[in-house]
DNA sequence: GGAGGAACATACGCCACCGTATGGAGGTGC
DNA sequence: GCACCTCCATACGGTGGCGTATGTTCCTCC
């Protein structure tokens, strides 16, 4: 609620750069959605009007376009290259799951992603979705296939742990009372997760 | 596409019951979210004016919150009552987890429940999704019960089937190429998952 | 230290939707 | 057949956001 400080200090600052637009669009799409990425009270909440937002951009359109082209870089580096520095296939994989399932508890989840998952529709958010869900649900099929298995069962496991991911994201939006609490109940939840999906490739008989 | 033809017969349905913009409150949330459930729009879409709608309701918060209560009933009820039909706890869990897995596939998915997770903040809606998800997981984690699993582990295999199928629910819609596209992958990629989550409790040590 | 452009503010018209006020059509009771 | 109530249409004012036009400030370069 704490209101965002014009001018703060001598110099520089008093003029907004292209950036600054689209960190604030991407914060208010994390507190209201796409819905909330609007000019007016973006430029309210930066303490500046129209004129100026519409100096460095066009429309709203393309300000969602460079909101979302960021989104998507940035997101995309972070997880992968910290992921990567684990040692073993297993390592990462019990990594990746744990970090991001922990990403999506607390009180400050990744409320950008939700954001994006409920825009889907939205022309500019679609492609953008759909090449970082892509990309994910490869790099997590790699990791499976590393750990020995055929690559149908990777991608079967592989997508089952992407939409658990997604999943226990909107479990923990929409409901946040069903899913564990305390991060010791978390942890467990997470390790039996871990069991499920890597699993040995069982042959039992129908 | 096609017009609601309005006036199709000769005395009733000229005039219509609150039930009708509930109806179509629904219709317009499955095709365009919980924003597209706007009076005037709905009115053009009936063939009436907003004239009509003010009389059946106080405002459009009170259709949201009708249509929504209508949604959370019709939609409860369905899905288990159907399940409970099968003979024994693993053919429910199979049934419950085919079906659900099979309505978020085609083109004709199941779009209310994406529009509801996609405004699961809004305050209408947030209880309502509360309560269905509660009940989800709650059931599901007594198949799994009776299934002879301890209550933790069989409530940890509800959230992960529970997320599994919301995240499916996302993953078909933000990134349709990526999951199982004909009939028999799907099936294969069902089976996958009951197997994985069924599997037997297993007593590796860490 | 003045010219010119970059970065803004101000003011305007526009559109979509909400909600209200009021009048009018159509059935119903008697 | 007329009063009456239900259901709806028409017309209006209000709000919030988009985009444009034009004025205004400040910085820079020479």
């Amino acid at each position: 609620m704490d209101m965002v400080e014009r001018r703060p200090r001598k110099q520089s600052a008093t003029r907004l750069t292209a950036g600054d637009w689209t960190s604030a669009a991407l914060d208010a799409m994390a507190r209201g959605g796409l819905a909330a990425v609007a000019v007016e009270p973006l430029a309210t909440h930066l303490g500046a009007t129209k004129g100026s937002f519409y100096w460095h951009f066009a429309n709203r359109d393309a300000l969602i376009e460079a909101a979302l082209q960021r989104w998507e870089s940035d997101h995309t580096d972070a997880v992968i290259t910290l992921v990567e520095a684990q040692p073993d296939p297993l390592a990462r994989l019990r990594t990746l799951i744990a970090m991001v399932m922990e990403s999506t508890a607390g009180p400050q989840a990744d409320s950008i992603e939700l954001a994006m998952l409920a825009t889907a529709s939205h022309p500019h958010v679609a492609p953008v979705l759909a090449r970082v869900t892509e990309r994910r649900v490869a790099y997590t099929a790699e990791l499976f296939e590393a750990l020995g298995l055929p690559a149908v069962e990777a991608r079967h496991r592989a997508l089952l742990a992407v939409s658990a991911y997604l999943g226990h994201a909107q479990l923990a939006h929409a409901a946040p009372q069903v899913v564990p609490g305390t991060a010791a109940e978390r942890s467990a939840y997470v390790d039996r997760i871990i069991r499920l999906v890597t699993a040995p490739g069982d042959d039992r008989q129908e």
